[in-house]
Parts: C-alpha cells; sequence; structure tokens
DNA sequence: GTCTATATCCCGATAGAC
DNA sequence: GTCTATCGGGATATAGAC
C-alpha cells in the first residue's frame, strides 16, 4: 500500500486544470455562481493551492477571460478566411460573434458580464482590443478612401453583433421570434443594412463635395 | 420614557425603501454586490423583515426589476415626443436607451446584468415586453405597408441601441474614442443608417416586385 | 506546489416572541 | 410587520508543515 504515492504526485498544471473549473462553473451557476473554492474542489486541490498561482479570485478570473478573448479572436479571423470581400467578412464576424455567444456562453459570460476591472487588469484591456482589431481591419478595407469613417463604422459594426448576442442569451430575442439557430444570421444580415447605409451615405457626401467645389475636369 | 415609541411605529414603507437600498448597493459594488442582508440594514430593518414581503432574495431583485423597466419604458415614451416623424422618434428612442444606461447605470444593471430568470417571474418578463413596444410602435408606423419587416426592424434597432449601452458600460466605447458625453448622439445615428437601410432595401424589393410582376395597368 | 488548519466574515433563511 | 436569535452553510485569505 502505498499511501503517498496516489496524492504525492502532483499534476502540476493546475492553472489549466482551473481554468476549465472557471468554465464549467459558470456554465452550470452563472457568474455569480463561480467561487474560487469550488473550482479549486472540482480540479482535485484544496481550496488554498489556486493562492500560489494567483493573487486573488479576481486574477483568476482574468486570466481565464484573456484566454477567452483569445478564443473570440480566433473565431472573428477563421470567419473571415472565407471571402476576400470586406464587407461580407464584415457580415461573417457579426455572425461568427453571435455563434461565439451562442456556442460558447461560458465565455460569453465571463467576458461580458463578470464584472472584471479591466483597469485592474491591463492584459485583459490588450486582449479586448486584440479581439477588436479583427473588426477593424476589415472595415479598413471596406473604407477605401474614406478612412475618416472608420471608427464609427467599426464600432457600430461591433456594437450591432454584441446587442444581438447579449438580446440571445437573455431570451429577449427568441421570444421576438429569432430562434437560436438563426440568430447569427440574422445578426449578420442587420450588420451588412448598416454598413452599407455608411458607406452609401459617404459616398453621397462625397459626391456632394465633388460636385459643390467644382472638382469636374 | 417611552422605550416602545421609537422602535415602535413601522414606517410601513419597506419595499419602497428596500428598492432604494437594492439601486444604492448595485451603485456601489456592482450588481455582484448585492446582498439583501445589507439592503435591509440600510433600510433600518434586521435581516429577517424583508421575508414579510418578498419570498427570498430574487423576488426582491425581481420586484425592483419590474419598476426599473417601468422607468426605461417612460424613457423611450418620453423620447419620442419631441418629433411626429417615425424615424426620427426611433433614433430618438436608441439615444434615450443610451442615455438610460449612462445615467442610470444600477437600473441597467439590474435590467441586464442580475441574472434574473425571466421564467420564474412572468411579470418581469412582461414588464420587458412593455418597454420593447415602444419601439415597435415607432417602427409600425415607420414601416408603412411594410408590415411583414417590422419585428426585424424592430429588433435590428433594440440589438444596436443595447449593444452601444452594454459597450458603454464596459468602457469599450470610451477606449475606442466615444466619450460619454456623445455615446447616445452616436448611437442615434448608427440606428438612423439602419433603418435607412432597411426601408431602402424593402423599397428596392417592392419596386422590383412591381416591375417583374407586370403591375402596371 | 500543495496540504492542513484556521481566522474571519458574511449570507440566506427560518422559528417564535411581541 | 418587525425583532431577536439561531441554524447551517460557504467564502476569501493567511500561516506553517511537508
Amino acid at each position: 500500500m502505498p499511501p503517498k504515492t496516489r496524492s504525492s504526485y502532483q499534476h502540476g498544471h493546475l492553472p489549466q486544470a482551473l481554468g476549465e473549473a472557471v468554465l464549467e462553473l459558470i456554465g452550470e451557476r452563472g457568474v455569480r455562481g463561480f467561487t474560487l473554492a469550488e473550482a479549486a474542489r472540482r480540479s482535485g486541490v484544496s481550496v488554498s493551492a489556486p493562492y500560489r498561482h494567483y493573487s486573488d479570485r479576481e486574477a483568476l478570473l482574468a486570466a481565464v477571460a484573456v484566454q477567452a478573448y483569445g478564443v473570440l479572436q480566433r473565431r472573428l479571423a477563421a470567419a473571415k478566411t472565407k471571402t476576400p470581400e470586406p464587407i461580407v467578412q464584415i457580415c461573417a464576424m457579426a455572425a461568427a460573434y453571435v455563434r461565439f455567444a451562442r456556442d460558447d456562453r461560458p465565455r460569453f459570460e465571463l467576458l461580458f458580464e463578470s464584472g472584471i476591472d479591466k483597469a485592474a487588469h491591463p492584459d485583459l484591456a490588450i486582449a479586448a482590443d486584440a479581439a477588436y482589431e479583427q473588426f477593424l481591419a476589415s472595415v479598413v478595407s471596406a473604407c477605401a478612401s474614406h478612412e475618416d469613417m472608420v471608427p464609427s463604422l467599426a464600432m457600430a459594426v461591433r456594437a450591432c453583433a454584441h446587442g444581438y448576442a447579449a438580446l440571445l442569451l437573455d431570451g429577449s430575442l427568441e421570444q421576438s421570434g429569432v430562434t437560436k439557430r438563426l440568430a447569427p444570421a440574422v445578426a449578420g444580415r442587420a450588420v451588412r443594412h448598416l454598413v452599407d447605409a455608411f458607406l452609401r451615405n459617404e459616398e453621397l457626401h462625397a459626391a456632394s463635395f465633388t460636385a459643390t467645389s467644382g472638382g469636374s475636369p
């Protein structure tokens, strides 16, 4: 009987195990239901072990959130590999954003409903930026020469996608007839309208500018 | 000495006092920081008193949320009294939605980040619907004869407004250059684009339908 | 790097007196 | 309708052994 054997070999991958436990817990109980103690138990260690890796409860959450932003970023990046047209890419990313919320709900909740203070975790803010960059890049391509409207359009796209995602998880979308299955496509279509209107508006401005400034040769 | 006098007269307005305490607490500590015990203390009663009025912690939250939806609904209704044009009304409501999130953050958090189960509180779902009706009504007016696109447009407007509101409280908007002061107007403008595109798209469909169906007399 | 043990604190909810 | 008292439970975080 080796009494020490079973409990003395350390897996050494506690952070990873904790990360999985965090998402599992959020999935079962929601963000509010997460506790560091329970995450430790599910990882097979004592409640004090996590403190060797994270200074406190929020540090663990923040670390998992950074990874979650990475997942979101890769999903967005993957969504636009299927087409070279910037506008279609933007719509595909909006749809992917909603799919992320739907299929990876614990991560989405962690990112947007856990209330982690980004100011206290700079790496989290950086990870968030990196994900947003995916939108920005395609919007830059779509805007061509109208560079000045890039920020507002990119944010509009993101806000729209985020709104659909949040309302889907809230249950408001389904109640209004948009099923979980259709939500990504619906969001994509709405964003398409949004982009069309922004660009069309810009063209009108450009045209009137050209006309009034007597630019015709 | 009247030992009973001071503590035996009951204010009789405990629910209201609790409601204020709930919002105050959320304002200070976020949704997660709310506890029924602390709300009772701030209302000047023992921790068990609230149970005479609410069956449990969540029932209190739900009750306050119902009122909060009422506040939101009135803000939306007020926003559209300034103009008779449905499209302008829609934009004004989107801006009002974002202002609500900005100026009444505790209520917004309670409504959209507290994780109350709407299925368990039917009156909450009803209150949410009533608020959404404000969007619906103006969208119906704006859509005129194209009644079939009302649901999708109304939801798009709501999602867009909600996205801006959520990202504003998240800090993402300000980081991208949209200040708290400007956020409502920015959201309103984006929604304007959205509505324009939806309606324009519908007109195109209608035009092509008329053309291809040989409707000309 | 993990465990045991402990300190400290708070919560939700109930029972019964007034 | 409110209070006191209490039960039962669980959380965060630290200290010191291995």
